[in-house]
DNA sequence: ACAGCCATGTAACTTGTTACATGATTTT
DNA sequence: AAAATCATGTAACAAGTTACATGGCTGT
């Protein structure tokens, strides 16, 4: 649902083009979130469709212009004053997959937490090379920025999960899951 | 993405209906993420025919059972020892919208900003409130706790970015963006 | 009788993604 | 001349979402 508005709110800023556009937002986002050409040609089709733009051909050279209209406008400017609404969050899959792990017999979540605190740390590092290496684009680095914090908040949250999950080993121990069957549904 | 595979992981505890796995995936992840009924249908068409289930009539009541397949269980098995990978993470609508904010001068990033941190505020306070009065269910405790994590951490992203862009503001102050012309694609 | 939940499904749609085709221009 | 990049598109598919239709069963 972001690329969208991200078009939208590139064009905003003036007529562009397809090659134009995946460039300039590859560019405030680094690599992180590689879009592919296809769909901005895809997502600029749905967004004529709806409204929210325009193609018109001439720019001198062959490329396809398209420029943003007024209700397109208006969808920007509601973008950036509403909040991204955080009462129904996007599925995180990480949570999901701890979640039921936590409930199945035959998974060792103890290594299932160690495998992800691995994995996120190396992303963890990734990103502070990143920092180190890659220029100092202002929108780039907050990015980066973000992905470091959500990589630590998650870090974090694995140590919390085996702490809590340890002390519920203490209560309940030896035996693998001594829960009462799911009885859901009745 | 992580529908296919929770429900995949709820048939390995054992047959099951798809009101039944609508009503346990929900009891996992509270009504953070509410699942719909009909996508739990879809899904399971989804899985047969991908022959990771089976479906088998009779179950006594006029019940649609499904069960993991072999294939299934591998499938399983390969996602719970596979960490979620942080090398292309999910695109965070958020950080794209602050990203496009710094670089477009008819917007207020200021106030995009309090705006968001305070929809998230309100977000941590309905977590606490929910683990407060909700049930201490192990699997959901959890999620909530990692709702509660990444929240803060959005917040903490979010004063770092305003820490920052007071800074940029010094050092080139008053005009709204005296940035170079983008001059991307040439 | 009626409201409400249980239960299964389908149709239509949106967003995102990959893979491919096509041609022009630029670089090596 | 060959390879790479620029540039525009299309087809097909995957995943998620909503809205609706259809029944059975339960409680008031």
């Amino acid at each position: 649902m972001s690329v969208k508005q991200a078009l939208l709110a590139l064009l905003e800023q003036g007529p562009r083009y397809g090659y134009q556009l995946r460039a300039e937002f590859e560019q405030r986002t680094g690599s992180t979130w590689p879009l592919n050409v296809g769909q901005v040609y895809t997502t600029l089709t749905r967004l004529e469709r709806d409204g929210l733009v325009e193609a018109d051909g001439a720019d001198g050279e062959g490329h396809v212009i398209y420029r943003v209209t007024a209700a397109g406008r208006e969808e920007v400017a509601a973008w950036f004053t509403t909040p991204v609404p955080r009462t129904q969050p996007p599925r995180d899959e990480l949570a999901i997959k701890l979640a039921l792990a936590v409930t199945m017999p035959g998974v060792d979540v103890g290594s299932v937490i160690q495998q992800q605190r691995s994995a996120t740390m190396a992303a963890l590092q990734d990103y502070t090379r990143l920092k180190r290496d890659g220029g100092n684009d202002l929108a780039w680095g907050l990015v980066l920025d973000s992905l470091v914090f959500a990589a630590e908040a998650e870090i974090r949250w694995l140590d919390h999960c085996e702490a809590r999950l340890r002390r519920a080993a203490l209560e309940k121990p030896a035996v693998p899951a001594p829960v009462d069957a799911p009885e859901v549904a009745r």
